[in-house]
DNA sequence: CTACGAATCATCCGAAGGGATGATCCGCGC
DNA sequence: GCGCGGATCATCCCTTCGGATGATTCGTAG
């Protein structure tokens, strides 16, 4: 009886799954976790895809999960292949607290946004809401991201779009750019347009410059 | 027997103090460092006054060091406070490898700088390496640091310089930046002419970027 | 005294950037 | 199925940028 059907756990304890690509905080993790009796570890990964597949074949009850894994999926995208069905919370645990990752966190489904410097005693607390599915976000991070929505950019920039200023970070020309990301220039032009309505901004540079500032590269 | 003069163990023990602004982070590394029997842990910081304080109180070989702290010292600033006499080396940790952080830490003084998603043994390895006073840079980053110095900053920028880009950075035309110095159009164009010149760039985007990552601005 | 770098200004010109518009194609949600 | 946003491309036109050159003034280091 100790397989767990997905979505219910045969006894009160808590099937955690870790994420994180570096050894050194999962083994903090891992060392913090086991103070609480009823989280039980049940497997640890180190990239996205990784995660995903041992979520889909453990069945935990939270994933607790770092947003920068290094390869392609990161926490969001985790979050999102996760959701729906009778799925695990994914709690997104990060270092920094930027505006449009919480936002991006939730609207993927995820359950929560954590961040590493959170006292342990916290990231229990919340991994424990999360099981029982409740949205863990802490009044801090609520209090901006309603602020966020109300003041801040405009919205942000397409995944297209931040290839383009990344590449005029680097002081390429549209046409570089454009060869770059196998487009034509045209397009590169209009990409730049956008971002410059989004971000208010009239120049290139200066878009950067915000964009730099506001963690969005 | 086992008060330590500074500089000298009384035993073959490594003294190590951890200073990282993430619990997280810091019981990740001890449990990392347990393993190493040769290590032992002998204080723990949060900030980077708390870790200058303790380095001088606690003679530690080495100082595991976050290269971000939170408070106004970073990594990079236990570092330079701790430089010089026969105080303990000063390893940098950090998530992110960017050239101008390993530049700063190794010219303040650092014994070395690690990437957080280094293998446990890696991080072991290297504090041993510190401790015997050999400097730790992977060999990427060694390129990489070569290949900065070599490349990249010709000379400093002249305040004026600086200036102009900076106004150029927050997106201002020649001429707003020209009426913000109460200069001529022309003498901005000269400025950035030699900005770039220095730089090795050729775009007040680019470099605005490599200023940036420079910390020149 | 002289050489040199910094700061200032100027002119010329081709290359690039940015604004305005419009168009097609595709995927997703109501 | 229709609308909407993202991604793609195009054309027109004006502004700005960046390169090349040359000049003056002013400190300061040699």
């Amino acid at each position: 009886m100790n397989e767990s059907h997905a979505g219910t756990t045969a006894y009160e304890v808590i099937r955690v799954l870790l994420v994180d690509d570096h050894p050194v905080v999962r083994a903090g993790l891992r060392l913090l976790l086991t103070a609480a009796r009823d989280l039980d570890i049940i497997g640890e990964a180190e990239t996205g895809a990784e995660a995903i597949a041992l979520a889909r074949t453990r069945n935990p009850d939270v994933v607790l999960c770092d947003l920068r894994l290094g390869d392609g999926v990161d926490g969001v995208g985790v979050a999102a292949a996760l959701s729906g069905r009778g799925a695990p919370a994914v709690l997104i645990l990060t270092t920094y607290d930027h505006d449009r990752d919480i936002v991006r966190a939730v609207e993927a489904g995820a359950a929560g946004y954590l961040l590493k410097d959170a006292a342990p005693q916290a990231i229990i607390d919340a991994i424990r809401a999360a099981a029982t599915g409740e949205t863990v976000l802490s009044a801090d991070q609520t209090e901006r991201v309603v602020a966020t929505m109300r003041t801040a950019p405009r919205r942000a920039l397409s995944e297209r779009e931040v290839d383009v200023l990344t590449k005029a970070g680097a002081g390429l020309s549209n046409r570089e750019i454009a060869k770059a990301l196998l487009v034509s220039e045209a397009t590169v032009k209009t990409h730049l347009a956008h971002i410059n309505d989004k971000l208010g901004t009239t120049s290139r540079t200066a878009a950067f410059a915000v964009a730099r500032d506001l963690g969005w590269l």
